[in-house]
DNA sequence: GACCCGTGGAT
DNA sequence: TATCCAAGGGT
């Protein structure tokens, strides 16, 4: 049996009731929710997209609203110029594409905060057009199962595409279920820390596995920086006060978020240069 | 390719 | 407590 085969009916029996995954659910829900699933958990992005689309159903409902009113419902879900992004792609959306997100992965990957995975995987998913999607845990599956090693490595695009293509099925609609399988069983048994192997549908064909658990000795993506003191937690302050204020917030009140000036000038002035935040008369807020 | 961009839960 | 990790994208 084949990994497309094996995973696909492992899914088929295992996967997880989610909200993007109901019958009749819409491309614009799909493409907010790959949006909000960007480095964000699944548990964190279910409420918050439950109510983005109860109040923006359509590109065009989102587009008429100011931008900073995206970012405001964006609420904690982090990365905010995602929602600004989100914001101005619903606008092309509703002005060039007739209020219909586009299936076509070259026109997804026009638009803002759409890249090599979210455009595949709208067009995937939304449309059951055929392509290979790759997100983190299709390169750790098929880093495992095929590569025989205990991690992905950096990602090389076109590397983790070829992977990807390789084990997709002709038929689009197989290789549709292929895609959402691989990373189905990256998410909940072939995870990064624990993988639980014995439930992988792959245990007695898994190259890793075969070779005994090899440690992973290539090349380590780079370290994640210390969050506590970065110019990440200034600009989230500084993000925060201004969600949290419905008239602009004087520069004496952002004073107050941080001690060290040098830092909090630079984060202030990378969110107005991100186009998050607009410097007026009376103070800063939300575009 | 390297680095930056939020937030919070798990280990 | 510190680090890791989470359906990435832009520069």
């Amino acid at each position: 049996m084949s990994i497309a085969e094996a995973v696909g009916a492992w899914f088929l029996q295992n996967r997880r009731d989610l909200p993007w995954r109901r019958e009749g659910f819409g491309a614009w829900g799909i493409l907010v929710s790959e949006i909000m699933l960007q480095q964000t958990p699944v548990v964190r992005v279910i409420p918050r997209l439950e109510q983005w689309l109860e109040r923006w159903p359509t590109p065009a409902d989102l587009a008429a609203s100011p931008p900073g009113d995206a970012v405001r419902a964006w609420e904690r879900l982090g990365y905010p110029r995602r929602a600004l992004n989100l914001h101005a792609a619903a606008t092309v959306i509703a002005e060039r594409h007739g209020n219909v997100v586009p299936s076509d992965v070259g026109d997804l990957l026009t638009l803002p905060g759409i890249g090599d995975y979210t455009a595949r995987a709208v067009a995937s998913f939304a449309y059951g057009m055929r392509h290979p999607v790759v997100d983190t845990n299709v390169r750790r599956v098929l880093a495992r199962a095929v590569a025989g090693r205990g991690e992905a490595g950096p990602p090389s695009t076109r590397r983790d595409l070829a992977a990807m293509e390789a084990v997709l099925p002709i038929d689009p609609a197989a290789a549709q279920l292929t895609n959402a399988a691989v990373m189905e069983l990256g998410a909940v048994v072939c995870t990064a820390r624990a993988p639980r192997c014995d439930a992988c549908p792959l245990v007695d064909s898994c190259a890793w596995r075969a070779a005994g658990y090899p440690p992973y000795e290539g090349p380590k993506a780079a370290a994640q920086k210390r969050f506590e003191g970065s110019d990440r937690q200034v600009r989230g302050l500084i993000m925060a006060e201004l969600r949290g204020s419905d008239i602009p917030v004087t520069a004496l009140e952002i004073e107050q978020l941080w001690p060290d000036a040098a830092q909090r000038d630079r984060a202030l002035a990378g969110l107005i240069a991100d186009g998050l935040v607009v410097a007026g008369d009376d103070g800063f807020e939300l575009p």
